[in-house]
DNA sequence: TTTCGAACAGAACATATGTGCCGCGTGGGA
DNA sequence: TCCCACGCGGCACATATGTTCTGTTCGAAA
């Protein structure tokens, strides 16, 4: 049970995905090689098959261009969409992931570059409780976030306060030694902390919430 | 310059949506054929040439199931999300549009059904304004809509309120005679009205913010 | 009526494309 | 050492598939 890609297979794997989102249709065989610069339409054969064996692709027989992109587990995947982890809760006492890659994800999320722009390593959390009401953010909407550790002003970035040890989401505008943190709502007023006291965890790419 | 669409270039484009919601690559001209009951694959091609022309799909010539998808105007489509059409701005002093049909598109959102679920006849509005900042949506928000002139108690609606001509978004409690309209930031009071005095506009299917 | 073009039928044609077969290195195990 | 699976190169082959050509039908316009 061969869950390991040769290099070769890695990037017909990428060929693959970078010939679809730009022509909307599977390459033949022999697209694949002239693009993975491969001798021979059976060595991309050969290696389809393998691919096909570890549940990568799925191929219908005798039909050109018959190649359909799966997950590695066999599962559709989906095009023109990104996929988002679902990496877990975000609430007011709980501290964001800091390494949203080592956490396996229990949900994914799939949006469109729409929503989610050409940003990556994004992920998604659902919100807890209504702590960040403030933030026009409401229990069990699902926050998504781009993993970061500094912030440009005017960014609505996750925040780690970290004497209240408290997440906050906010807009964030550096004062010298101290931090202003803007509520979304603008009706309300700003809070001040000291610039060591403010961990960015994260850039806020978009809210999302479903009824 | 014909815009409109015959009875088999409609099935054809109804079967090549299909086809590639299932199969994940574009049919042969002969899977066309097949599938919707042609007698010849020249009539196959012939109408694939008329739809190319009105700009409903674009073909790669001498390339086997080159066929891509567009929306009618040019503009590429991707798989596995639904399209909403943006029909313009909501703001607290304006009715929602009652036929979204006849409206143009100003622009149009790609939603996976993640979001968007299984509902017909979305749109989208872009709100204007603050006045929604009691329902958790800011300026700049967009809301999706399902349009419904009669809602389920506890639904998310948009409500025209008559008397003062205002646009709001609200849960949606009918009791007797009058209706209980809940804001869905929970620390806020619920104003009452009078049934006579409130029309369903829409039930709200999703709020998206992005930064 | 005639004319003309849109839509279609049927078949032949050219080629794009997946597949199979034979053979060659190479490296590891018996 | 021999043997064999693995990965590969090269090529021929069958066919899947887009294209084209000739003709037919039908309805609207002349």
């Amino acid at each position: 049970m061969a869950d390991e890609l040769s290099a070769k297979q890695r990037g017909i794997l990428q060929f693959l995905e970078d010939f679809i989102a730009k022509h909307d249709y599977p390459p033949s065989i022999r697209d694949i090689q002239n693009g993975c610069d491969i001798s021979s339409t059976s060595v991309v054969d050969y290696n389809l098959k393998r691919l096909e064996e570890k549940g990568f692709i799925r191929r219908d027989r005798e039909v050109s261009r018959a190649i359909e992109l799966l997950d590695g587990q066999g599962e559709r995947r989906r095009r023109g969409t990104v996929q988002v982890p679902v990496l877990g809760k975000i609430a007011a006492g709980i501290p964001l992931p800091v390494h949203p890659d080592q956490l396996a994800p229990e949900d994914v999320l799939d949006l469109t570059e729409d929503i989610a722009g050409n940003r990556a390593g994004l992920y998604a959390l659902r919100v807890q409780g209504t702590s960040m009401i403030d933030a026009l953010i409401n229990d069990g909407d699902i926050v998504i976030l781009e993993p970061k550790q500094v912030a440009d002003p005017g960014d609505v970035i996750a925040a780690w306060i970290v004497d209240r040890e408290e997440t906050t989401l906010k807009k964030y505008y550096p004062e010298g030694a101290r931090v202003r943190l803007q509520p979304m709502n603008s009706t309300m007023e700003p809070i001040y902390e000291d610039a060591a006291n403010v961990e960015v965890q994260g850039k806020l790419v978009a809210t999302i919430r479903a009824f």
